[in-house]
DNA sequence: GCCGTTTTCGGCCCGACTGTTTTCAGTCG
């Protein structure tokens, strides 16, 4: 049983929350969190290190107790401590700890007091007004807890996955296909394969070997065994020649369909989606006597194309569209008219605009990044920590800032071909003024704004804020501009197309803050920027090397905003992006 | 539980905000 970082980052914080439930000491429990952070931060598997015999005391954060606790997890899959808690202490308390405003000692007295141990019970009890009856709550937590209730539930009947989650599930199930079953194509289709920020469900297409061709007969049904077959699934619910469907232990589905291979292109076609896309391909097609399925597409009963999904597009007088804008925005228009934007890749990218150190809340220090960054390749870094008033992630002041230019500036001197960026992250404050003094901000390769409280805002007063930050001559752009954390917390209200307007009028740029987690800007506020002739930051966000990587995230939602390289800024050599940044 | 040119105990980030209080506890970031 592979266990990889995140799983004993998981069981790590698991453990940090049952004891600050119990009332543990605290820095122990802190200990416990920094130790999941270095360990989901790591470069290479800790069951690699493990196995190779390293000292894993030697990383920041980990001594003698949780070095030993680690080997337990990666020898048995457990860990017998986390395993005794959770006999005192229910896990459905964890739950609990999602839900804003609920903290260690809250769900402490809930679970103490009412014998709450879960969402539902607590739900309940609100409703009955036992909560407010305790000690330390009250009428105004109630309802607001209500309402917090209610809103995780709406999220929770989605359990949409993120792409790095749908990205392990769907790459281990291919590779097990392809390993055990007799597998000549192979795709997985669908919202995965048109990027979209979250995932319901995985659709895999494959071509069977010899055996299945034409019958449909043993090999197809041995695929199918083969897939049901895997020692993750929990449960078969759906199981046919063509099509089967399985529920895995972690609750995600997957539909594998078999095909014949003169049909792959147009399953892989009709399977990817959009529907709304489909529908204005079959549009197309109808005009010219034509109909598409699943199966092909034909002329009477004559298949004219269908194996490769390119023919699909190409036989309907249509460029070949990437999965990326398949929603219906225009792109079956665009490909008709051969006015498809040249998206923008990956390759394209020469360095990241966001990242922090551990001078604010990140892990490692400016060498360590420098160092991640030019082993991707990059021309350059941006460092931008947090300010001052950000005092949790340990926000730098003015002073703080200018060693760290100066540290900066020292640092360029040894590299050759690479640069590292002066920047902030700097807060936008309640009033839409600016963290530090215009003074240190004039001395900074680019200003990053963002917003990290006053989230409770009405869609007005954030909106003027927002614009008040971008009337600061030293913005330059505005970091992950709606807040959103999916799966978790909704974008605060804020009037995109008046921030956008306001931003191209000022030359400031809009960022994709490319966190799995966040994605935000939007697809289709990136699109509309876009349109506004808005230059567009894809950036990490990084707050240690290996999140470098999220990169792909962003670009992947830049192209379903239809971003060209020339929208996006980092993909320009410094001495063109220089110049666009300094606003003042 | 981790860490240490303050070497083996004592410190570890803390201010703002909110609601429930009547001086403060809990949560958030």
């Amino acid at each position: 049983m592979p266990v990889r970082n995140a799983e004993i980052a998981e069981i790590f914080e698991k453990l940090a929350d049952l004891l600050a439930i119990k009332g543990e000491n605290q820095f122990r429990i802190r200990a416990y969190r920094n130790a999941a952070r270095t360990i989901s931060g790591l470069q290479s598997g800790v069951r690699e290190l493990v196995e190779r015999g390293e000292e894993l005391s030697d990383y920041q954060g980990i001594g003698k107790a949780i070095a030993e606790k680690i080997v337990e997890i990666v020898e048995t899959g457990t860990l017998s401590q986390l395993e005794e808690l959770t006999k005192e202490l229910p896990e459905g308390l964890l739950d609990l700890l999602r839900i804003p405003e609920l903290g260690p000692r809250r769900v402490k007295e809930l679970y103490e007091e009412l014998e709450i141990t879960n969402i539902d019970a607590l739900a309940s009890a609100l409703e009955d007004g036992r909560v407010r009856e305790l000690e330390g709550f009250g009428e105004k937590l109630e309802q607001s807890l209500l309402s917090q209730v209610k809103a995780m539930r709406d999220r929770e009947e989605e359990h949409r996955l993120l792409l790095p989650a749908a990205e392990e599930v769907a790459e281990e199930m291919v590779a097990y296909l392809k390993k055990h079953g007799d597998v000549k194509r192979i795709a997985v289709a669908g919202s995965y394969r048109r990027r979209k920020q979250t995932v319901g469900d995985l659709d895999i297409l494959v071509v069977a070997g010899e055996g299945s061709a034409g019958g449909g007969g043993a090999a197809a049904g041995g695929i199918m065994d083969v897939f049901t077959g895997h020692e993750d699934v929990r449960r078969v619910s759906m199981k046919g020649e063509t099509r089967s469907s399985v529920v895995l232990r972690s609750g995600v589905q997957i539909d594998l369909r078999v095909l014949e291979a003169e049909s792959y292109g147009s399953a892989l076609q009709y399977f990817t989606g959009s529907k709304e896309h489909n529908i204005a391909v079959r549009r197309v097609a109808q005009e010219q006597g034509l109909k598409v399925s699943e199966y092909g597409i034909f002329r009477g009963d004559e298949q004219v194309a269908g194996a490769e999904e390119e023919e699909m597009y190409t036989t309907l007088g249509l460029a070949w569209v990437p999965p990326e804008l398949r929603e219906d925005r225009g792109e079956v228009e665009a490909a008709r008219a051969g006015a498809l934007p040249e998206l923008v890749t990956v390759e394209d990218i020469r360095g990241d605009l966001h990242s922090h150190t551990n001078a604010s809340d990140g892990s490692f220090t400016l060498e360590e990044m420098a160092e991640a960054a030019q082993a991707r390749g990059y021309e350059y870094l941006a460092v931008s920590d947090h300010s001052k008033s950000l005092t949790v992630a340990r926000g730098l002041d003015e002073d703080r800032l200018a060693r760290q230019i100066d540290d900066i500036a020292e640092l360029n001197e040894s590299f050759d071909g690479f640069r590292l960026l002066r920047s902030i992250e700097v807060d936008i404050l309640d009033d839409g003024r600016l963290d530090l003094s215009d003074e240190i901000l004039a001395r900074l390769d680019l200003v990053i704004c963002s917003i990290h409280s006053g989230l409770n805002k009405t869609e007005e007063k954030q909106t003027e804020r927002i614009i008040r930050a971008m009337d600061n001559p030293h913005c330059s752009i505005i970091g992950h501009p709606t807040g959103r954390l999916l799966g978790s917390r909704d974008a605060y209200p804020v009037n995109m197309q008046r921030l956008l307007e306001a931003a191209a009028e000022r030359g400031v740029s809009f960022e994709i803050n490319a966190q799995p987690e966040r994605l935000d800007l939007r697809d289709e506020d990136a699109h509309a920027a876009r349109e506004l002739g808005i230059r567009i930051s894809i950036a990490t966000d990084a707050h240690a090397p290996a999140n470098l990587a999220f990169m792909r995230y962003g670009v992947d939602q830049a192209r379903r905003g239809w971003l060209r390289t020339a929208d996006v800024l980092n993909t320009r050599p410094w001495s063109e992006l220089g110049p666009l940044l300094k606003r003042g």
